[in-house]
DNA sequence: AATTCAGTACCGACTAGTTGGTATGTAATT
DNA sequence: AATTACATACCAACTAGTCGGTACTGAATT
């Protein structure tokens, strides 16, 4: 294997065997060695590249943010002009998205987070500023939806973006247990139901 | 140290010290060990009782699944005639529980089938079990709240019922990541609204 | 009532394998 | 020549699980 000596590369494929390695197993049942056969790296390459296991979490969370927000801003229905049908179209997306492969859809940061967030501090602070910068983006469409069409509700767009969430993580979650997205769709589905009732007149 | 002898008492302490442990440091990264001593109990009392590590796990889901049917039986909601009023009563009983400490309202079940849902198929199972009798539980109230409130609705009660699980499983994540339940009470204000309106006419 | 005895409950030292991490070497790039 | 980007070999601590042994129990036998 004459690999091409990359830094970045190399990088990038620890993340991202981290990243599939870590939605399957978990945090702490992904062991660096996993990581590095699936990377196709050794001890010493992970070690040049991340401090600590712990390091390499915080590095897969930040990693797993920025690609999550590529993937929002470039769907198709940011394109849409009314904020409503933004915010419809990204649970549309999500919905969608729920026909892939289990690990394809599932959540890095909240897989994470609900292992490490008493035992790893750092980890637990990366994945919530993950999530946290995904609900404010979300809350933007929400808060120039409410403008238009609830101007006079009483919740708050952040809290209806937590919410949104909160269904979304609670669904992996069922996913995972039936190994079955059915009862997903159908939380989303509530969920969208939900939503429309808040922004009608 | 009263040396009890008592095979159920010992049995207890070690499902119990998993129960705890594990909300808090998740399956994998608690060891037997870890178990033995906070239930003051060694390594060879542990595999007279269990096993395995993962025959531990299931039974603690099903004593977690037990202990939860209890504790929803015993509540005081359950006394009201209404089973609208009923499924509120659920709703502002589990807000009330956030109020303590987080390792005490997180789910056993939510936490450990993210973690084992790929690599250990018994425990996956027994949190399912356990989920899925909760919400079967739940979806009673739910359909004659129907029958009396929304006959002519579309949803189904179970499907309501998963939805409700949804938002608290994805709530116990967002109060693990912010260390606060502040968002997860919203969240389930947010649920609490949305139930409000399938049941209005 | 005392003795036997089989079974249960539990102990703690041990093992084979795994863990995150390190120390050192070396070929490629700058 | 110096630095970077890895590879290899290694380690101390930890892992789930084993195994021979011990203490206690309760029922049957004496």
């Amino acid at each position: 294997m004459a690999r091409t000596r990359n830094s970045l590369e190399t990088r990038t494929k620890l993340l991202d065997a981290a990243r599939d390695l870590i939605r399957a197993k978990g945090y702490s049942a992904t062991t660096v060695d996993d990581i590095c056969q699936a990377a196709g790296v050794t001890k010493g390459g992970f070690f040049h590249h991340f401090e600590s296991k712990d390091q390499l979490g915080v590095a897969a969370a930040e990693q797993f943010s920025n690609m999550a927000e590529q993937i929002f801003a470039a769907a198709p229905y940011q394109a849409l002009e009314d904020p409503r049908d933004r915010l419809f179209g990204y649970i549309d997306f999500r919905i969608a998205m729920l026909g892939a492969e289990i690990s394809q859809y599932t959540c890095l940061l909240g897989t994470m987070v609900q292992e490490a967030y008493a035992t790893h501090p750092s980890v637990r602070e990366a994945c919530d500023a993950g999530m946290t910068a995904h609900v404010r983006e979300l809350a933007h469409d929400i808060e120039d939806a409410k403008l238009l069409y609830a101007p006079k509700a009483s919740w708050t767009s952040e809290s209806v973006g937590y919410f949104i969430q909160s269904v979304i993580q609670g669904a992996f979650i069922f996913a995972k247990a039936k190994q079955s997205p059915e009862v997903a769709v159908q939380s989303m589905m509530h969920l969208r139901r939900y939503l429309e009732s808040l922004f009608e007149h």
